[in-house]
DNA sequence: CTGACTTACTTAAACGTTTAAGTACGATCC
DNA sequence: GGATCGTACTTAAACGTTTAAGTAAGTCAG
């Protein structure tokens, strides 16, 4: 591999020169830039992205910690992440935590050593603690944090809104003529999570009872682990009540796959006997059939978004005190709630 | 952050007895050692692995180009390929092709800039002329693919046995009482492409036809998109002929999903009217009711192969020679095909 | 014509390691 | 008691950049 050196040498110039011409320096000749320019390409000269980064102190590269790659939706992000980091030329670093907080520190670790420009953590995977401690010791990286509030100052998070996802699920339940509307929520989080809230898309729900004038019914609102079977458990329950519901909101798409399974076996058909609305949008939702009716969330715009951010706060600097993007998940309507229109 | 100099003078040594003690020099006293031990310590010293790379020309990660990181099945292998690199302190540069070929320049520039120790390719991604540039430029560098096969010197190729699986599979469903065992298979593959046979499971399948005296009926043969819609339009011809299929092998899960979605609408009772084999063993086969049969890909062995290989090879060196590695997809039982034993 | 300023460079130190070559000193051997 | 050897280090160059400081030659005002 040709260096500098070479360059230089063989455009007779030194190799300040040839870095003058390689970072577009306005003082170089015409003529020398001409000469360096064919000695580089003679040459296949290409830079040493290490020695540079030992001097310049930058990576080029920024760093992600993933909490599960096998989530759809992380996924999704992650790749959108990957692309927009090309346009910027740079490069990504992957982890995947696999949940284990444990890891937290391994991976921050990493990312030190790589010397990443710019850090973004995905998911519920770092605890508060080490991410401050990243902050202290690194402070010059860009944090950004997607689907997990942080209050540390410096750190800037993507967030859903899953209230007004929430509501908007039920509304457009209650617009479709729907008057006992159940709901299939996630598990209670734990005290210690500080996970942006998934339980209130449970709140939106309630906001928009309230708003239509509907009365609150407890017995409607189920607890499922976020997996399918517990969605179709669920919403056999719920069938079975004395006067069951005519719409559910079920929380994600996976307990709300699990309910239309259940619904079909009761017989019911939808979305004239029962409307379905999930949350998430994971391929699979536009698969079955009926589609599934669900709150999309804006992975691509969190991937990009994420990415331009980071690029501008490389450039400009860290910032000093704690930031929150609030993103909204989007209806997308489908069979669940609609009946297709010939 | 304290350099290798802050320790040494800290511990009243030379910069080189640093370095020795971290690497483990047999020479150095017992006494030095504790003291130089304690410095690092006490400094919170870390070594500067882009200054360490610049000596070594090792970058302490290994680059991965996948096709397309939204198929779960990449993405499992990621996970794994991730996880065993943290056993060898290494790390993961990521880059997701997003199956566009003319990506792969830039991504393989772009691995070479970052001095990866090795590469893996995961899927339909990087032409074999890129690659073998690649292989070229980066003499010293090995590489692997997984599920692609190329016939270069020095890559070394991890593959899944199609013919091998398309022929368990079928004979899973005779082996069950079928005996007009049908086939939905993948779009036939392009003359340039050379994809490791994904053709090949219906090798496998006509091997078990002709096994067990089965007559091969071409009209029992679909041809589909491995796409959901497909394999259930797909299914449904099939269930319109004359004499319908008692069994079908289905060369994906997307596509067999299809297929249980239009064996459920036609009223069929699985596995009693019909039995279903899929292949890869997505994640969602294991949710539907009844559950998918279907051949499971080694991920995870895939993943981790693939790390120790190329670990060994750093050491080592890359071979000369280019090589293959069978691996086979195993036969997962599920409702499809077995009435549950209560 | 002189001094100040500009242009177009060059020189050399620095970034933080690794490592071959050198060295000082004590022990061992005949 | 001098040569030889082993032990426990040190010295300094090198990896390929970036960049502050230096410089030589030309331009121009007074």
């Amino acid at each position: 591999m040709a260096t500098m050196k070479d360059v230089a040498s063989r455009s007779g110039v030194s190799v300040a020169t040839v870095s003058a011409v390689i970072h577009d320096a306005d003082w170089v000749s015409d003529s020398t830039r001409a000469r360096v320019q064919r000695a580089i390409e003679a040459t296949n000269y290409r830079p040493n992205h290490v020695a540079r980064s030992l001097k310049t102190r930058r990576g080029y590269a920024i760093g992600a910690i993933v909490s599960d790659l096998t989530n759809p939706f992380f996924t999704e992000v992650v790749r959108s992440l990957s692309h927009a980091l090309r346009q910027h030329d740079r490069s990504l670093f992957l982890c995947d935590s696999d949940h284990q907080f444990d890891l937290g520190a391994t991976n921050l670790r990493m990312m030190q050593d790589k010397q990443v420009d710019g850090l973004i953590v995905i998911g519920d995977t770092v605890r508060p603690r080490l991410l401050a401690k990243f902050l202290e010791e690194a402070p010059e990286v860009p944090v950004i944090a997607i689907e997990r509030a942080y209050d540390l100052d410096g750190v800037c998070c993507l967030l859903v809104d899953s209230e007004e996802g929430g509501y908007r699920a039920t509304r457009h339940l209650i617009e479709n003529g729907a008057t006992r509307v159940a709901m299939i929520n996630g598990p209670e989080e734990g005290a210690g999570s500080t996970t942006y809230g998934r339980a209130k898309r449970y709140e939106g729900y309630r906001r928009a009872l309230n708003e239509a004038g509907l009365t609150f019914d407890a017995a409607l609102v189920e607890q499922g682990t976020f997996r399918y079977e517990s969605g179709k458990a669920a919403l056999n329950r719920l069938l079975s009540l004395p006067t069951p519901p005519d719409a559910v909101f079920v929380a994600n798409d996976m307990m709300a796959l699990g309910a239309l399974e259940a619904a079909r076996n009761s017989g019911r058909n939808l979305p004239h006997d029962l409307m379905l609305v999930g949350y998430d949008d994971i391929p699979l939702a536009s698969l079955t059939s009926p589609g599934l009716t669900t709150m999309a969330m804006p992975k691509h715009t969190l991937g990009t978004t994420a990415a331009t951010l980071l690029h501008k706060q490389i450039e400009t600097g860290r910032p000093t005190t704690a930031s929150r993007h609030m993103f909204d998940a989007t209806l997308v309507v489908r069979g669940s709630t609609r009946a297709p229109t010939p």
